[in-house]
DNA sequence: CGTTCGATGCGTACGTTGTACGCTTGTGGT
DNA sequence: ACCACAAGCGTACAACGTACGCATCGAACG
């Protein structure tokens, strides 16, 4: 019986793989990638070091279960109905699941080992499009205009300096600090006239850029 | 007298900040991120590991020096001219760079301690856009738009697990080797019958998504 | 109930990394 | 000829990933 035994493994705090994965996504989510270190792992569930190496064949092995956790985080797009909306949702799904792990960005696409909730997520976006009306080669067109500009998106928004609106004013000044006044004008204009306005988000920009792609291609899809 | 001095140090086998992060970016460029280790750089300029250390405060200033030395590279594109053309050819541009510098990808966009040739590329992009016709706010839209996309497409061929067209069949069936036959119908469908095909190469995809995405643009900037 | 055996956890140890600290050596200016 | 400062180095340490082999424990079986 395997339920049983399972069962009972459960009830105590017995290490399993899904602990371990958990425990480092929380850790990796918490301080970044550099905060996971099998140290630090162990100490938190408890365990000696070497005792997290029964469940996970490396520290590789784990970051490549991460990736895909991520992934199965990742709403499907259906393959039904509009292929603009479906796209729409997956990639705000996307952004999101990013926003959660910011330490997977620059991972999720790593090619090497791709889980199976890495490939089912990608075989859902290809059968959306498919189904939508997009040819084999336009289908892969709108597939890598997509993902780079999701992934690209969230590369970006990560590595900015500020979190919200207030502390743009002065993360600017400090940035720009070291150099000439009047160094870079259009920076500077672009920042005090546009960016540090109330209301202002980078986050907005997403949907704008998402719009405007998806535009284009819905044209490519008509004329094809 | 400085340039006395200078010139007798360069004679000599001197170190130099200028000669460690050349020697860093070649490291990094050879082997990635991974590789480039204060040790092993040491060793190449035939210098105790601890002597570096008078010419870099530690090893994030010195990856901080190498992203401006990459951005260096790029192009500037002009402020007069076509912006479509001086968008396109710095899109290029940034995309050799990458090409040229693997690691860098996923650094560029890091926030902190941006160094002056980073800034200036950028004040000279929105500059480019303001004076193709764009106001400040649809100025920002196009920079958050290219500059995610061109990071994003960086990003996800850097990744890619095959080189050119030839091993694309190999590293494919290798990576849906230990998922049942059928399990990812569209992923199938669109290697064999797309990307597999004499002739595809990724790489091509870059300028059909920019050339998409800069039609957006200007359909925005022309309604303005 | 006693034995056995595989799964799980652990202690120790090694090689590699970044880098703090203070000494040594060489060099340009006086 | 001297000196002061810059440049290079030797030693040392803490933190990391992880190889290797032993200890333990619970389930299954007789």
């Amino acid at each position: 019986m395997v339920t049983r035994a399972m069962a009972r493994a459960e009830r105590r705090n017995r290490l399993s793989r899904e602990r371990v994965l958990r425990a480092a996504v929380d850790q990796a989510d918490a301080g970044g990638l550099d905060e996971l270190t099998m140290r630090k792992l162990a100490e938190v569930l408890e365990v000696a070091p070497m005792a997290l190496y029964r469940h996970v064949a490396n520290k590789d092995d784990l970051v490549d279960a991460m990736i895909d956790a991520v992934f199965a985080e990742i709403d499907l797009p259906s393959a039904d109905g509009d292929w603009r909306t479906a796209m729409h949702g997956r990639a705000i799904s996307v952004r999101d699941a990013l926003a959660r792990h910011r330490w997977a960005i620059g991972l999720m696409e790593s090619g090497t080992n791709p889980g199976p909730a890495n490939l089912r997520h990608h075989d859902a976006v290809i059968g959306s499009l498919r189904a939508g009306g997009f040819d084999i080669a336009n289908a892969a067109h709108a597939y890598s205009l997509l993902d780079s500009y999701i992934y690209g998106f969230a590369l970006t928004k990560m590595n900015l300096p500020f979190e919200g609106s207030d502390e743009i004013a002065d993360v600017a000044q400090e940035m720009l600090a070291p150099f000439p006044e009047g160094e870079y004008p259009h920076l500077m204009e672009i920042l005090t006239e546009h960016v540090m306005l109330p209301g202002y988000d980078y986050g907005d920009e997403f949907e704008y850029g998402l719009d405007l792609i998806l535009d284009g291609l819905e044209r490519v899809r008509a004329t094809a």
